[in-house]
DNA sequence: AGTAAGGCGGGCA
DNA sequence: GTGCCCGCCTTAC
């Protein structure tokens, strides 16, 4: 599998309510330096999460290891509604309390 | 404390 | 096959 594939793969695992950072995607994908790459991925991303079963990759969990939301290929804006449509509390561009919040891989 | 720049890995033109 | 871009992170001033 690419490297590529992989990193979705793990995207998709990321449950409803919950978030994860592009770094700790670049070191569950077993590349902990390749973090600018994930982010390069998630903008070329495939599926933007409305599509069918298993291909969706809820792209708009993954945000930066500060708490800071990033980017989005769709716009912030959109980004921050899937999140607080999800139960997340987004204030300005940053998530509150998103420790509490990050899923860990591995599981 | 906040801000600036450098570095790094992979996809895409 | 090269070069450039990036939804970033870390270190240094």
């Amino acid at each position: 599998m690419n490297w590529r594939q992989c990193v979705l793969n793990f995207v998709k695992r990321i449950p409803t309510g919950q978030i994860t950072t592009y770094q700790k995607l670049a070191q569950a994908s077993g590349k902990p330096r390749a973090y600018r790459a994930v982010g390069n991925i998630l903008k070329h991303n495939p599926c933007p999460y409305n599509q069918s079963q298993g291909k969706k990759i809820p792209c708009h969990r993954v945000i930066r290891s500060d708490g800071f939301i990033g980017g989005y290929n769709q716009g912030q804006q959109l980004k921050i509604k899937l999140l607080k449509s999800e139960g997340l509390t987004v204030e300005g561009r940053k998530i509150l309390n998103w420790r509490q919040q990050l899923y860990n891989f591995k599981s």
